[in-house]
DNA sequence: GCATGATCATGC
DNA sequence: GCATGATCATGC
């Protein structure tokens, strides 16, 4: 076995008791491979080729930190490198639409929810503890080649008290509220889409596992504190490409000190506080100017003015994977749409499990759409929303898809959808008559917009949609 | 007025 | 050229 094999001793390559040095070591991997990089004679390449298999992250990771920095930290609360507080941690980038992403969120440490609840704050948190110097590592994911042979693409000591003050804030913010939840006993209670961008996502081996919770709530899922995806992706591309990051993304909140008193979320429901009840004439008077009237996206646009950003990409909505969705509501209260999802590839439906236990298989993207945060911008019509009709912003609010709906109606939509597909039949996709919460529908530039189903036939794409009658619901509890 | 199928405007 | 969010068109 490969436990057996010895641990090299680096301490020649560098200093493990200085934060400078170990990123100085780090970043030898830039632009080159664990396989290739210079010196790397430590590492039994062929040996742990054959062994590994080396076609998982776990074994970059572990090749990493055995036979590049020489070390063996195991499970522990401190982290990695004990003297120079710095954790060691690497992650997949996949390459989308042209530009690197984050594969997936960076866990971070185990939450031991009894521990946690009796941290006085923030600052003595374990999360702090453990990972207030992170050494980075990204490296290109590629299930064709060897974890020694991915390509590193970043090297970079992130030190908490460097990031951005606003990121700094909104993590406190975000680790207050998973542990207030902790402290109420309610760890069973906890979700991703609870928090922006530190978050607390599920970690177990089996689904069955659980752990004992503070204050006598019921056994909760181990749970780790890990940063989302969309916040890697967004503080990856800063890193790779700055300039391009700086173009694409637009801050809502530019002053931290705005976060010191409230959270993320009240300050930008605030800002359509002075809207409600105009009428959208009213506003496109205000900040209107050069927008297409007639333009699908004409409500969204006028939204993002009124949360004061012009730019499609909202940084905060995309570190902390929250996205907007305009509504218009129909004289009788019923949404005018149904709410359309990004179109799938058909074959990619069909790889997907529902709960995915480990990283062979694929949670369902229309899952993870809506295990995230949603802020709902809500017009209302006096008729049937036909543009000559007269609207009036009604109300902005935040909002996520109740977990038992999701387990239980989504699912059974996402099941009828994969058994629809694989049978190639798409007379079987599950229409709106047949759920009271999603059905499927076409969804590309036109009917000849297509994909290829299992059989090899042509279809017209098709996405997901949320009910509008099931929407109308959820407006009226908010 | 709703269910279903189809398409548009934008931005990259 | 394409993905995306949103809306339009048709028929019952």
């Amino acid at each position: 076995m490969v436990v057996s094999d010895k641990i090299p001793d680096m301490s020649e390559q560098y200093d493990q008791t200085s934060p400078k040095d170990i990123e100085r070591y780090g970043r030898r991997l830039r632009g080159n491979t664990l396989r290739l990089t210079p010196g790397m004679k430590a590492i039994p390449v062929e040996r742990l080729e054959t062994l590994i298999g080396g076609h998982t992250k776990a074994s970059f990771g572990y090749l990493l930190e055995r036979y590049y920095y020489g070390i063996n930290p195991g499970n522990v609360s401190a982290p990695d490198f004990p003297k120079a507080g710095v954790e060691l941690k690497s992650t997949p980038l996949k390459l989308s639409r042209g530009s690197y992403a984050a594969k997936e969120r960076l866990v971070l440490n185990i939450i031991n929810y009894k521990k946690e609840a009796k941290v006085a704050d923030f600052t003595t948190s374990s999360f702090l503890k453990k990972n207030a110097r992170i050494m980075l590592i990204a490296y290109e994911h590629g299930l064709e080649r060897a974890a020694v042979d991915n390509p590193v693409h970043i090297a970079q000591l992130l030190d908490f008290n460097r990031l951005p003050e606003k990121d700094q804030r909104i993590i406190e913010a975000d680790w207050n509220r998973i542990v207030k939840k902790i402290r109420d006993g309610k760890a069973h209670e906890l979700s991703e889409g609870d928090t922006d961008y530190l978050s607390a996502c599920t970690k177990a081996a089996k689904g069955t596992d659980s752990r004992e919770q503070a204050a006598g709530g019921p056994r909760a899922k181990p749970r780790a504190f890990s940063f989302k995806a969309g916040y890697m992706t967004v503080l990856l591309q800063q890193i790779l490409q700055p300039a391009v990051a700086d173009k694409e993304y637009e801050a809502a909140v530019e002053d931290p000190k705005v976060l010191a008193r409230k959270s993320f979320e009240d300050e930008i429901i605030g800002r359509f506080s002075r809207f409600i009840g105009k009428s959208v004439g009213e506003i496109h008077q205000v900040l209107g100017k050069g927008l297409n009237i007639k333009s699908k996206d004409y409500f969204a646009m006028l939204a993002r003015r009124m949360i004061g950003v012009h730019k499609k990409k909202i940084e905060e909505f995309e570190k902390a994977e929250i996205s907007m969705k305009t509504i218009q509501l129909r004289g009788n209260g019923m949404p005018k749409e149904d709410m359309s999802f990004p179109a799938f590839k058909f074959l990619d439906v069909t790889k997907e499990v529902w709960n995915a236990e480990d990283d062979s298989e694929r949670v369902p993207t229309f899952k993870k759409q809506l295990q995230n945060r949603f802020l709902f911008v809500v017009y209302q019509c006096d008729k049937d929303c036909k543009s000559d009709d007269n609207k009036k912003l009604v109300k902005a609010f935040f909002w996520t898809m109740p977990n038992e709906v999701l387990d239980d109606e989504v699912r059974k939509v996402w099941s009828k959808t994969k058994a629809a597909i694989r049978a190639s039949d798409v007379e079987r996709l599950p229409k709106k008559s047949e759920n009271r919460i999603a059905h499927v529908r076409p969804h590309g530039r036109n009917a000849d917009d297509t994909d290829t189903l299992p059989n090899g036939k042509e279809e017209t794409k098709r996405c997901f949609w949320l009910n509008s009658q099931f929407i109308k619901q959820q407006i009226a509890n908010n």
